[in-house]
DNA sequence: CTTTGGCAATCTCCACATTAGAGTGCTAAA
DNA sequence: TTTAGCACTCTAATGTGGAGATTGCCAAAG
């Protein structure tokens, strides 16, 4: 459905009342843009508009004598056509670069950091997930013998990030063979990506004349070496936020968007999913199927850090201030990839 | 304060009134006491033993006309003289028993995989904090040069745990200088807590005829090795089940109370001081006096991984059922010091 | 001396009614 | 096309009146 063939008075009418609902959480009535807004036509008028934008469906009443609220697609067409790009002040552009300085003490710190900030500043939920090693290319990869009965794996990909892995051996391996194994790997997977590799590396193994107790390390799928996602590679903060929004006033709305938080792979899958291309990715309440977050937006923007990219972005409810950050995010999203891409990242 | 020389009837009072709160929520009064417990003694009876647990500063009144709610004090003596331990069931300690088997993926997937299951099963806040490595006696320590102007440094205490840290060193060094840096810091070093490193690790390497620049590298504070701390050391789960418990009905108390979960440091030092020594610690309270969690209790107890030891354990409401929570929180701890402890931990 | 039944007093909680206020839709006039 | 006027609707706030629960105390019973 197309809406620009919305007449003047209505993109206005429609702007103001979203904005106003934006600050209230009340419903608007026709007199507050009347009269608040100063549009110079009497609330009657200002009535026949919002019926007709409400019967096109950007609008919606409560009830029959409330004001209106916005419904999901009157957000997208303001989010679309009327949004004034709202300048970052200087409190929180400072901000967001204090936490570049934490980008020393590795990926997870600054990511950690930068969710932090991102709820505080925007009083919505910071989310932050960190690069997809899956898409990086293996540039090198080292077998260290350590001493008890260990081996240390250190992936490195092409950007220069590196992630280096422990695994444990029954009996010590020879050093010669562990330097043949080490050459196979290099030749036959460098280039590649770790996704790919995950997937092709027993086939790819097959044929080589490496100990096998060396080859079975890296084509165990219980092992998983290739899977370098950590554990914990999502942060989410401020849920202080949205336990104020009168949105999540509902406890059991509430306690299951909690539980839909902590399930972290739903929500990753979702951001990820959403944040492809350049640039800043709005998504309005029933865009996205997941019930847990109905009523609830996304602003979110793909980072980079060298050669991977990662997600960051922020979740609260449908009514939020778009404008202000969608500034936010880019900005972050921007002073991070600064951050990660000049001090090729060491990892944790 | 001690109250052992409370009536055997005042006890049984308490007890009953206790366990009829932990699970209404609901003030409670002499006839349920007297019908329900079916302690032979008429309501009013019953109304004179209240009077008098009141007095002792056991019980209180929300307003004139309600029942009785134990205090602090009512739930101290309660825990410390009239708990019955009360049997795991079968389902929870196979839950608990799953646990296990993640640990093969590293002690981070295991943490976060207990306090899913504690908050799970208790309904309650599940936490777990990583060992602290700060106890642990250095066994070894390995400098290995990587490609790319990095430098793998390997800290392996004493227990077989090991931890690998990639720092950035601006020029390749000559692996004769790293070789003998290697050896003086073993030399000077093992045998010491990481902790105690730390805190001497300038003193200790003033005289010695390694490159300056390397030996900046250990001691540099902005780079820290010495904290193996990661960032991410704390789970937290099951926000969801506090959401519903009328205790938090207050929206800006469980702002608040979220705020402090995500300080995470706070909570993490309370944590810590509390479980020391063997075995469950319950705190209740106001025996802890940190405002955010007024109204709420711990149940905490160590756990080991090889040497090194942790911390895990679940916070609610002070209203919770303790003499289940004690069996889970103690069964749990002694599952994760076994499989800590049985498959030397490497870590992620 | 302990226990109990009886009873007035107190306070919460809920259901219900009432009211004030906000906003709409419609109509007729400007 | 715009506006003023007005009847109508619905919510949210306020107040009222029990119903119900529980207490504390007292006097009688055990």
């Amino acid at each position: 459905m197309s809406f620009e063939n919305l007449s003047n008075r209505e993109k206005k009418v429609l702007q103001n009342l979203i904005n106003h609902y934006i600050q209230t959480a009340d419903p608007v009535g026709s007199r507050v843009i009347a009269n608040k807004y100063r549009m110079g036509l009497s609330p009657a008028t200002i009535r026949n508009t919002l019926q007709d934008l409400e019967e096109m469906g950007l609008l919606q009443q409560p009830h029959t004598s409330a004001g209106r609220i916005p419904t999901d697609h009157g957000y997208r067409v303001f989010v679309d056509m009327l949004l004034k790009q709202e300048p970052l002040n200087a409190g929180d552009t400072e901000k967001i670069q204090s936490m570049i300085k934490s980008s020393q003490k590795g990926i997870g710190m600054v990511l950690s950091q930068t969710s932090k900030i991102l709820g505080d500043i925007t009083n919505q939920l910071g989310v932050s997930i960190s690069p997809r090693f899956e898409e990086g290319r293996l540039a090198r990869l080292d077998l260290i013998p350590v001493s008890g009965g260990k081996l240390l794996v250190i992936v490195t990909v092409e950007s220069g990030l590196a992630r280096s892995i422990l695994i444990e051996i029954e009996s010590d391996i020879d050093s010669k063979e562990l330097s043949h194994m080490q050459n196979v790997l290099n030749e036959r997977l460098s280039g590649l990506t770790l996704g790919q590799i995950r997937k092709t590396i027993q086939k790819r193994l097959k044929d080589t004349d490496c100990t096998p107790r060396l080859i079975k390390l890296f084509i165990d799928p219980e092992i998983d070496i290739w899977t370098l996602e950590e554990n914990e590679n999502m942060f989410i903060m401020g849920t202080d936020n949205l336990v104020n929004q009168p949105e999540f006033s509902d406890r059991s709305r509430l306690s299951e968007f909690m539980k839909f938080l902590e399930e972290k792979k739903a929500l990753k899958e979702l951001i990820e999913s959403k944040s492809i291309g350049e640039g800043i990715v709005i998504t309005i309440g029933s865009e996205c199927s997941i019930d847990q977050i109905q009523d609830c937006s996304l602003v979110t923007s793909k980072y980079r850090a060298g050669n991977l990219s990662g997600s960051i972005g922020i979740i609260g409810p449908t009514r939020m201030p778009y404008s202000k950050l969608i500034s936010i995010v880019e900005y972050t999203a921007q002073s991070l990839t600064k951050a990660l891409t000049e001090s090729r990242g060491e990892d944790e």
